[in-house]
DNA sequence: CCCATAATGTTCATATTGTTACAATATCAC
DNA sequence: GTGATATTGTAACAATATGAACATTATGGG
């Protein structure tokens, strides 16, 4: 008998017994992970067809979820939906009632970064990074993730990406020639360092790309090419998600203009994974 | 045979037929709209039993509703509701012979971030996080933007906030103690390096909190607690704004127990930033 | 009241279900 | 290799499902 209450979900079901499946129980648990209503619907029969097995196996995967049977690991997932169904929470029916305002916020910014890089505007982003000698990926202390995140996705796709610690912008920015492109990240608050060490790299000949949130950011002016970015409120902090978001299109579109520079290394970058055994 | 579409949902179904139920087809159709499940689960004999009638009673009232037998009446009721039950972001695969649509399926995944978060879901995975002694962080290449963003947030809102690099790991694991808590990140492609390590710090006691794709993952049978994370793909690459955003939303939940501890500790730096006038 | 007809219940054939016991196969330590 | 063990498939069976033909009961107009 299962030790777990009458309310645990497929997949926590799943989760606790994890570890100790056989091949063909895990294809089975993959199945009705992908597709929740099999288990509550589907026969016996109907699983092992899908799943490409026999009968039994099914009544023994049911086992090892730790009921004494398939009929009685169907009724556990039945009464668990129909539970979910009746609570008015989980709203299956229309969206209509009233959403939480942090949800709308936050889906907001979201797609207004889909809408903002719609078409070509990505394009306009990405050509001057896909041109560049070297990237160099600047911002402050709180615009780090979005940072970090560009950092590592675009050295998957091209070299000569390197990111300014606050520290060392001296040494780093005697590197950089007109022939390298910058990308500045800021928010509100903006930061003297990262608007100082901008003016510097667009001094010195550097292509300027602003990632900031507003048209009266500082970065702006000594951008070449810039995009406005709508930051919200999780509790007490901004949210990077829409930054990173913005980041990854940008990496997509660097990576698809490199073409086969790109996936070559990638693919590179995959052998050397798969070599060294990084994966399970 | 029905004349209705195939989405047609069983209140209109009856409601269509209304007029000419006899009695008893009333009072089954009265009892499966008092109960929706009744139709979805249900067979011949338990409708029947559960109206207080003979069974063919209820096969001829699914003919009457334009279905050939019952069978076919249950298997339109269920396409219905599986429709109904899918997420929204699943919905977009179902559909799909096209491929769906990039900006959807990002959508969808960051709703589905906070779906699965809703209700107390966030404060058993904050809990740990408050209570424990040290915080370590623990990430593969690929998710190493979501422990960035953990990182650096948390670290904003309590002391003992530890990332893992992949070669000090040794070093780090014999700090590790069974107060502590490990934050762990991985997806699909499981990576070895991750797995061993989280499993060196729960055999050392220590609370794992792991983020990641799927219940099948090598990480959920190591977990004290875990949580769910749709990660869509953006070109070539996968996506970390879900992630970033769980961690986010995680960070705002454990600000919100600190509570004062926490905002002190925010004060203090804002005040390190202003007095380095940091800002502009 | 009586009959025609609608409504419902009973019985049964057939197919399919879930389950168990057993055989075959693959896996792995030695 | 070889034997022990774990994993999967096959065959058999009792129980149950559905749907159809038939029997029974209720209903309402003449």
């Amino acid at each position: 008998m299962n030790i777990m209450g009458p309310d645990t979900s497929t997949s926590d079901l799943v989760a606790a017994v994890s570890s100790e499946l056989t091949p063909t129980e895990r294809r089975i648990a993959e199945a009705v992970l992908a597709e929740p209503t099999l288990l509550a619907f589907g026969t016996v029969s109907d699983l092992a067809g899908r799943v490409g097995t026999s009968r039994p196996s099914i009544v023994r995967f049911a086992n090892k979820l730790g009921f004494d049977g398939y009929t009685t690991l169907q009724h556990h997932v039945r009464s668990d939906l129909s539970h979910r169904l009746s609570r008015p929470s989980e709203r299956i029916r229309s969206d209509g009632k009233t959403a939480p305002p942090a949800r709308d916020v936050i889906n907001g910014a979201i797609s207004a970064v889909l809408d903002a890089l719609e078409d070509g505007r990505i394009a306009e982003l990405a050509a001057p990074v896909v041109r560049a000698e070297k990237v160099w990926i600047l911002s402050g202390e709180t615009s780090q993730a979005g940072a970090h995140a560009l950092h590592s996705g675009l050295s998957m796709v091209r070299s000569g990406v390197r990111s300014l610690e606050e520290h060392s912008f001296g040494t780093a920015l005697s590197d950089a020639g007109p022939c390298d492109v910058v990308v500045v990240f800021d928010f509100f608050r903006y930061r003297r360092q990262v608007a100082t060490a901008a003016r510097v790299f667009a001094d010195a000949g550097v292509t300027v790309v602003a990632i900031t949130d507003s048209p009266l950011s500082p970065l702006v002016e000594l951008a070449d090419t810039w995009c406005q970015i709508e930051v919200p409120a999780i509790g007490p902090f901004d949210s990077s998600a829409p930054v990173v978001l913005m980041c990854e299109l940008l990496i997509a579109d660097v990576a698809k203009e490199l073409q086969d520079d790109a996936t070559n290394r990638i693919d590179r970058i995959e052998a050397l994974w798969e070599k060294t055994e990084v994966f399970l």
